[in-house]
DNA sequence: GTAAATCGTGCACAATCGTGCAAATTGACG
DNA sequence: CGTCAATTTGCACGATTGTGCACGATTTAC
């Protein structure tokens, strides 16, 4: 890598700040072979510009507003955000996900590990665009006729590139979970997720507590083809023994502290 | 190697800098064996173009931002919102349009006719995602591989599917525009609005006003195959009289109030 | 409380920059 | 072939920028 031009060096420094990284000036120093008296300056004047935050022994990148996300999360914005982070642990560096749309997948994508060399496949117009601002993050849009209740693509032109491909790893939300296993309310939207399903090694499916125990008309899933269902501890015990004996395979309980 | 012409010189510059390949004034100077001076002129002049940018030291090649389009809108917000305005003049209801990525066709979003039965596709996330708020809007997501640079979908799935379609208007983002027709700074780029083009009954260039005059590597279409350029009052008549003698067939000037 | 790490500032030095100007080169035209 | 205008070039000059080092002040860790 020739990093040698300062200006180089000061781009790759605020490229790493504007990804969210926090930096050392001892480390950077050694990296781009000059003392950290040059890199304090970058950083000083970084500061100045107001694109991070100085700190002793390097610098803090500018927290994002916490508003976006948190906004469309809506209701029931804490416990979407338990089972995103919750869920993010079972990914591993390497995999193809697939984000089917909804509010908890969307808040999934702030909890993916960084620089895992990951790649996300989606549907929904609002978590591509969530997916593009993650630089370490390849996208791959699943494109078709938008429906305006799902925002994105559920049809057969999003279907067919569905089939076409193998996902690691699908994060599928479902309007309801019972002993039927995951079913939605709509019709098209519940055939795109069988899609998906058949596509996938491994099923995730994240569940709000409301959603617990609900059925819906249009099966998706039997409880035997969800590899891990992720609740949160709202749910209670009858109701995860009553999944367990009905054929579910794994569930992961957020937030429990 | 024989490059003691001056424009040999600056050309093979240009070539350089277009390939993404950062050039040393010091090195040059002694490549060409020419004075820094005479190099440092040949660097000043391509950033003047905007074909490169000047650095201590040298000079790098443009890399477009992957900020987020609606953050981008910002430098020339308000030439951006004429032409947008003007060119939404041009829409007639039922009509499918496409919009290629860009903050001036992102713009354009705001200005088509409300509840005109539109139809729009688009390969940009961004725009797609803007599209998808105004419930009057269909909206049609060109999918495929995300190109970080262009904020969206320009490989060879994408261009399949634009292949199969019919636009009754197209928008295009020109990086350029010369006598020799509308260009683009990257080949892919180029491709997938080659492909556009072709599937367009009309296209339409938006062109804020650095880019009239400039040109770039790969050709996206010529004059003739513009059905109508639109550009800012910032460009001179003889720009304008220029392109009308080598084939423009219709040129809107925004904004002359 | 003490030691180590880090910080900010002032200063010297080298590299690079922009500008003005005169000489050299180029290309068009008769 | 000769002339002239335009372009290009190299050089000198002062201004700007980037760097490293020394010094004392500040912060952090134990």
């Amino acid at each position: 890598m020739t990093k040698d031009h300062p200006t180089i060096r000061r781009d790759t420094i605020a490229a790493r700040l504007a990804n969210q990284q926090p930096v050392s000036a001892t480390a950077l120093a050694a990296e781009f072979d000059v003392s950290e008296d040059a890199i304090r300056r970058d950083l000083r004047a970084l500061a100045a510009e107001g694109r991070c935050r100085r700190v002793y022994g390097g610098a803090l990148p500018i927290l994002p507003d916490a508003a976006p996300l948190a906004a469309r999360l809506g209701e029931g914005r804490e416990e979407k955000l338990r089972l995103a982070r919750a869920a993010a642990l079972a990914i591993r560096p390497g995999e193809l996900l697939f984000l089917d749309s909804g509010s908890t997948n969307m808040a999934l994508v702030e909890f993916l590990p960084e620089d895992a060399e990951l790649t996300v496949a989606t549907n929904s117009v609002d978590i591509a665009a969530a997916v593009l601002r993650r630089q370490d993050l390849r996208l791959i849009v699943v494109g078709g006729v938008a429906d305006p209740l799902v925002g994105g693509c559920i049809d057969a032109v999003a279907v067919q590139a569905i089939v076409q491909m193998r996902f690691d790893c699908a994060f599928i939300g479902a309007c309801a979970i019972s002993e039927d296993g995951a079913a939605a309310d709509h019709f098209e939207d519940a055939t795109f997720k069988r899609a998906v399903v058949a596509s996938a090694r491994r099923t995730f499916v994240l569940a709000t507590d409301d959603k617990v125990g609900r059925r819906a008309v249009h099966h998706i899933a039997s409880l035997r083809q969800i590899d891990m269902l992720v609740v949160g501890p709202g749910v209670s015990d009858d109701q995860r023994a009553s999944l367990d004996a009905a054929g579910l395979r794994a569930v992961m309980v957020a937030g429990r502290d």
